[in-house]
DNA sequence: CGAAAGTATCTCGACGTCAAGATATCTGTG
DNA sequence: CACAGATATCTTGACGTCGAGATACTTTCG
């Protein structure tokens, strides 16, 4: 089975003999599945109405637990995004109904940003149809060697989250 | 060795128990991974007073071979950019004196872009540095690890791939 | 207690991308 | 050969993000 990634390496290696481009076959790997996720998430996610910065936004407050409540703070470094940003998606999920804005009532400059009900209800009908979609994608390999690739990409991401992402 | 996804995962188990959340194992860590590579690749290409999107469309002109020229519309399909980004961005490529645009002596409706000879300079170095980084963030694993790790993920964006991207 | 420094959030302007439409050219059919 | 439809590229307006700065409040320290 070949795929893109080949054609690429190929590709240098008629251009560029004198280079080794192995890592490529890594991690151009890496990249491009992570492009093909991002659209199969948005596909996923619009059966449920929602856009995929929608879901990041509502499962970091479904996964704090009850009362499902982060200060726009706290979310930002969850979503590596900026305040800026995060003020505007916050406006959007409090217009759609999905959030609400509280005032912190132990700090007056403070926010908090809850989960409603619809929120609720919400990241968890997208959060189960996205393991749906992907375990459609992890068929091609049988459960053993899921693990072992869970393992191997572990090894690679630990260092970026161990600096401090 | 820990990493974020195995946190989100743990974090997960407690809210939604009833829910198998091992697809996540994978999944989670390809797209942080590739979140992570292009804050490097970013870093990388600062070195040479390049973009990310300036290497893409670079490097495909490299990979075409002498004369390393394409249309826009073959440069579309392989960056997966829309007409009116790529577009915007041989404007720039051209401004800063990296590509030419040329007419097509075939099709007066169409253009071909043509590295020069400073484009194809930048494309090399930009490219020698970018294995550089990739091969230290790659030491984390002996190289039969990698080998099976890019066979793993070769079975994963094959599909997708095959599918007519 | 009061001033300075730190923190939390929001506002605003610039930028890159996308999607749809416009223009020019080519191709196949009758 | 003329015309309809296909193709190639560019133009335009809307949108989301970023980054810098503004505002309001809190904490620290003299």
């Amino acid at each position: 089975m070949e795929d893109e990634v080949d054609r690429l390496v190929a590709a240098w290696r008629r251009e560029r003999p004198d280079l080794d481009v192995e890592p490529l076959e890594v991690l151009s790997r890496v990249s491009r599945l992570a492009r093909h996720l991002d659209r199969a998430r948005r596909t996923a996610f619009a059966e449920h109405g929602l856009e995929p910065w929608e879901f990041d936004v509502l499962t970091a407050l479904r996964r704090a637990g009850a009362p499902y409540q982060l200060s726009p703070g706290q979310l930002l470094t969850q979503t590596l995004v900026t305040s800026g940003t995060m003020t505007n998606r916050i406006d959007r999920l409090t217009a759609k109904g999905l959030v609400v804005r509280l005032p912190d009532p132990d700090d007056r400059r403070g926010v908090l940003v809850r989960l409603t009900e619809a929120g609720r209800d919400k990241a968890d009908q997208a959060l189960a149809g996205l393991l749906a979609h992907e375990r459609e994608i992890l068929a091609q390999l049988a459960p053993a060697q899921q693990t072992e690739l869970a393992a191997l990409l572990r090894n690679l991401v630990a260092p970026f989250d161990r600096a401090g992402q």
